[in-house]
DNA sequence: AATATTTTGTTTGTGTACAAATAGACTGTG
DNA sequence: CACAGTCTATTTGTACACAAACAAAATATT
C-alpha cells in the first residue's frame, strides 16, 4: 500500500466532523431555543403548552389524539398530562362510547393560563428566529418542514 | 362592544398555532433524525456517538471540556460518559496535576467503534437531510447555524 | 356467537437534559 | 499564611422521549 496523493484538506475516509453533522446542529439550536422559551414562560415547559395549546384549540380530544397531534408517543403524552392534570389545567373523564379513551378537557384556569401565555409563546419563536430577517425565517421554517 | 369587521382570515390578537412555532418544528425534526440515527447505528445513542467522536478527536479531555465541547451540561455528560465507560469505550482518571479534572481517554474498543461507525453517522445526516437538493441543505445549515 | 385483530391506555426501564445543592481542589489577593 | 472566589465533579429531583410488554375494550372476521 503506497501512501496516496491527499489533497490540501487532507480528508481521510472517515471525514466525520462533529459540528457539521445537522443533528449536533439542530440539538443546540432546540437548546436555545428552550432556555428562551424557559425565560419567557417559566410556568410551563414546551412540551406542556404545546399539549395544552392543542387541547384548547380543539376544545377536547382523547389522550391518544392529543399525542398524535402534538407529536408525543403514548408514554410521553400521558406524563405530560399527568402533570397538567396535577396542576388542574386539564380534566380527564373515559368516555362513556367508548371506555379505552380518556377524553380530556382544559380546565377554566387551562384556558386562561393558555390565553394569557400565547402570545409569550409567539414571541418565543420571534426571539429564536431574531438572528435571521423576514426572509430567511421563512425559508429555515419552509425547509425544516420538509424535513419531517 | 360591536363586532369587529374581521377579514376573512379570522385570526384574533392570539393567533398561536402549535405549527407554526420553530420549537414545534425543531423537535419534530430532531425526533425524525433520532429515528434514522437508530436505525444506522442501533449500537449507541446520537448523544454518546457525539462524546466519544469529540474525545477521539481530541485524543483525551477531562470531562468537562468534552461537556463544553459537545454542548452538555455537567450533569448529561457524566451519565453519558458513566455509560461509555460501562461499555468499556472510555476510561477515566484523576489528573495528577489537578485532582478535581476526571481525565477521559477512549480505549482501543471506543476507537475502533468510531471508526467502525463514523461513516454510518455521515449516512444519517445525509439521510435526514434526503429531502432537500444540495443547495438547500446548505441554505438549512448555515440558518440553523446562525441561531446558536 | 366465538375468535382474531386493532386500538387505547398504563407500566417499566433506559437515556438525555437541566436546575440546584454540595464537596473538594485550585487560584488569587490581602 | 489565610481566606474568598472559582472550577470541577457529583448528587438529587424533575421532565421529556421512546421501546417493549401488558391489559382492557372495541371492531372485524368467520
Amino acid at each position: 500500500m503506497s501512501p496516496q496523493p491527499w489533497g490540501p484538506s487532507m480528508d481521510t475516509s472517515d471525514n466525520y466532523v462533529l459540528e457539521r453533522q445537522v443533528g449536533f446542529i439542530m440539538r443546540r439550536a432546540v437548546q436555545r431555543h428552550i432556555a428562551i422559551f424557559a425565560a419567557l414562560i417559566p410556568e410551563m415547559t414546551p412540551t406542556q403548552f404545546a399539549a395544552l395549546a392543542k387541547l384548547c384549540e380543539l376544545g377536547q380530544a382523547s389522550q391518544n389524539e392529543l399525542g398524535r397531534l402534538t407529536s408525543m408517543d403514548v408514554a410521553t403524552v400521558k406524563g405530560v398530562v399527568d402533570r397538567l392534570r396535577a396542576r388542574d389545567l386539564v380534566t380527564a373523564a373515559p368516555l362513556e362510547s367508548d371506555k379505552r379513551r380518556l377524553m380530556l378537557t382544559p380546565t377554566r384556569k387551562g384556558r386562561a393560563l393558555y390565553r394569557k401565555f400565547a402570545p409569550q409563546a409567539i414571541e418565543v419563536t420571534r426571539q429564536t428566529l431574531a438572528p435571521l430577517d423576514d426572509d430567511e425565517q421563512r425559508q429555515l421554517m419552509q425547509l425544516l418542514e420538509r424535513l419531517i
